[in-house]
DNA sequence: CCTGTTGTGCAACGGTCGTTACACAATCTA
DNA sequence: TAGATTGTGTAACGACCGTTGCACAACAGG
C-alpha cells in the first residue's frame, strides 16, 4: 500500500481549526496552516486536496468536538430543567475567557456569515443546519425548564433565547462586555 | 489652488460603500472599487489616501445615510408609542428585498465583526459605539411603548430586541428566513 | 529483495493584492 | 499671462496568494 502517514489527521486537523477560527477562511494563509499544524503544503494539499478540503474537515471538527459537546445535557433523552442555564453560563465563563479561542474569537461558523465564504451554497447550509440545531437544543432546554407552557412561548422563548447567543457570538471579538451582557440577558429572560 | 477634483466625493463613497457592504474589506478589491467608483485608483489613492481610508468613509457614510435615518424616530424629541415597531417592520420589509443591498448583504458593521479588520481598535470602537448606539435607540423605543414599566423590564427588552436585529444582521446572507424570524420574534416579544 | 504505491520536501508557478513613482493635464492665485 | 498647485492617467512595483510538478523517501505487497 506504500508509505504510511506520520501524522495523526485529528491533530492536524484540530490545529488547522484553530487557525480558520482565528483569522477566518479566506485570511487564513497556507503558510500560517503549515506552522500550526507542523505539516508542509504538499503533505496538506495531499491529505486534503485544497484550502477548502482543510477547512471543511475543520468545520466538522468544529462540530464534533466543539459544539455538540457542549449542547450534548440539551439533546439528551432527557433534559434537566437548568440544563438551558448551564448551557448559558458555561458559555458565558467560555466567552470571558480572553486568553482561550472562544473567548477571542467567539464562533467559527457564526464568523463565517460576513465571509465571502458565505456565498458558497454548501458553506450556507451548514450554518444554517447549525443554526437549527441550536435552536432546536435550546428549545428543549425551555420546554424542560417550563413543562407547563404554551408552545408558543415555548418557542418565542427559544428564539429569543437563540439570538441572544449568536449576538453574543457576534460581538464577542468587538465588544466582550456587551456579548456578555447578552448571555446575562438571556439567563435573566428565562428566569423572569 | 490648482485643478479640482471632477467627480463628487459623496456619489464615490456611496458607490464604493456598495462594494465594502457587499464584499467586506479584505475581498473588495482596489480594481472592483476602481469599477463601481469611476475612478482610477490614482484619484482614489490621492482622494482617499488608502483602501482603508476610503473604507473609513464609506463607513462614516453607511452611519448617515443608512443606519441613523433609520433610527431616526426612535432618537427624536418625544418618541411616538409604535417607533420600535415600525423601525422593526421597516427593516424586515428592507431584509426581505433579497435584490437590495441590505436583503443580501445585512449590515456593513455587523459583518466586519468576524473579519480580520476587527482585530484593529479603531474598527472595534466604531462598532461598540454603533451597537450602543442601536441599543439607546431601541430601549427609547421601548420606554415609549411601555411608560410605565420598571426600569429593569425596559432595559431587558432593549437587551433582548437589539440581540434580535443583530442576530437578524448575521443571519441574513445564510439563512434569510431565520433573519426574518428573528425581526418577527422581536415584535411577538413587544407585543406580548 | 524487488516492485509498486503512497507520503514528504523543495521549488517554482501564474495571478492578484495594495501601493507608489512619475509624467501630464487642468485650474487656481498673483 | 506666468507660475504654483492640485487632480488624473499609465505603468510598474514588491509581496503574497493558493496551487502544482517533480524528485526523493518510506513502507506495502508479492
Amino acid at each position: 500500500m506504500g508509505r504510511s502517514q506520520t501524522f495523526e489527521t485529528d491533530r492536524v486537523v484540530r490545529s488547522a481549526r484553530e487557525v480558520f477560527w482565528r483569522s477566518g477562511y479566506e485570511s487564513a494563509s497556507v503558510p500560517a496552516l503549515e506552522a500550526a499544524t507542523g505539516l508542509n503544503r504538499s503533505s496538506l494539499y495531499h491529505a486534503f486536496g485544497s484550502k477548502r478540503g482543510l477547512f471543511d474537515a475543520a468545520v466538522q471538527s468544529y462540530l464534533d468536538e466543539v459544539v455538540r459537546p457542549r449542547l450534548r445535557p440539551l439533546v439528551a433523552d432527557d433534559v434537566a430543567p437548568g440544563a438551558l442555564v448551564d448551557y448559558l453560563t458555561g458559555l458565558r465563563a467560555a466567552l470571558a475567557r480572553a486568553d482561550e479561542v472562544q473567548g477571542s474569537a467567539g464562533c467559527l461558523l457564526v464568523n463565517t456569515c460576513g465571509s465571502p465564504l458565505a456565498s458558497d451554497d454548501a458553506v450556507r447550509q451548514t450554518v444554517a443546519d447549525y443554526r437549527a440545531e441550536l435552536r432546536a437544543a435550546v428549545r428543549r432546554g425551555v420546554a424542560a425548564m417550563r413543562p407547563d407552557a404554551a408552545t408558543s412561548d415555548v418557542d418565542r422563548l427559544a428564539d429569543v433565547c437563540t439570538a441572544l447567543v449568536i449576538s453574543a457570538f457576534t460581538l464577542v471579538r468587538v465588544d466582550p462586555p456587551a456579548a456578555l451582557q447578552s448571555l446575562d440577558t438571556a439567563v435573566a429572560v428565562l428566569a423572569h
